[in-house]
DNA sequence: TTTAATGCAAAGTTTTTGCAAAGAA
DNA sequence: TTCTTTGCAAAAACTTTGCATTAAA
């Protein structure tokens, strides 16, 4: 790559942790003003997710759950990571190998995702002059943006560590962009 | 949005037509590479491939193909589509609304995609300065990029041309980003 | 002839929903 | 009590595959 047009703005920088006492209060109005209630298993799934490391799937949420209390199921999960969606408190990604993932919103950052599609390491980055342009883009077509997906697939350089990775994973999993 | 970052650069460039001679000299140098036999259905199927507006389905390919013969089957469709996009003449495309699309690769540019979630166009535009950045980013977190998506959902703002396309459609479908 | 491709139907995947029973408010 | 939520199982919505038959080479 030419560094020809680059410009000297900072790229990549990593985000910064959520405030989740404000994302609480965000779901409480949510949940009152929709007249939702909150029950158990709402309140075990959102610790849950709340405590759990970023992109996790229904699968790894309902694993955590599950050891706190057995029962719950796997359509209370699925609702309730629909409603945090829906709510603003919740980002549903998709990076190809079919599962759903979920990570915590934050209305007053944005990033998007670097996958790795040896050892599937997801890492964020931010780049405000992408944002920049996509904004100029939309504007040329006369387009309103309301939210957009932007994901690099590729693989670590580190080889060593992304293989390590790799073999510590229960599932590889497949995460090509074939989804 | 301000100006004040942004470069002088072109943005959102449209791409240029697709060279189908190169594009079928690619595919008869990948079926003869694999022992893959030309078929009148493979035939077909290409053809319509080629004649398609960008962005077709499986289902918008199949209707094309049985209107000449009615006895071609989904899997074919489905079989040829997979083959064309393991060669590299076909990019398989998700934008959340469930169905598999389909557009003619280029190896020579790269575009990604603006959807328009009431009416469900499809923009295709190009922004070198976004590549070069994807690149800077990757190199940051060393890492090798192999492919990405690069999508921007939105709406239409003129909103009379939106709906008439909107009424015209046969089926509106979901373009919102659930997938 | 030999081996690949087709068409049908069936099987997979993951998401989503219907419904009777349980539980918030 | 009333109306929402749960958990189960079944339905959806696509994609993918198995297999006997057909057809390239």
């Amino acid at each position: 790559m030419s560094d020809s047009q680059a410009t000297n703005a900072p790229v990549g920088e990593p985000p910064k942790a959520p405030d989740l006492d404000r994302l609480r209060k965000t779901l409480d109005t949510y949940m009152n003003e929709k007249g939702l209630r909150t029950t158990e298993q709402r309140r075990l799934i959102v610790n849950t997710f709340f405590d759990s490391e970023a992109h996790c799937t229904i699968d790894d949420l309902l694993e955590k759950v599950r050891a706190i209390d057995p029962r719950v199921g796997y359509a209370t999960v699925y609702r309730t990571m629909k409603m945090l969606s829906e709510g603003g408190i919740a980002n549903e990604l998709h990076f190809g190998d079919g599962a759903a993932r979920y990570e915590i919103a934050d209305d007053t950052s944005h990033h998007d995702h670097l996958i790795c599609e040896t050892c599937g390491i997801i890492i964020e980055f931010e780049e405000p002059l992408i944002e920049e342009l996509q904004e100029r883009i939309a504007a040329k077509f006369d387009f309103t943006i309301t939210h957009h997906r932007h994901e690099l697939y590729g693989r670590c350089k580190d080889t060593v560590a992304c293989h390590a990775r790799r073999a510590k994973q229960r599932t590889p999993g497949d995460l090509s962009n074939k989804e």
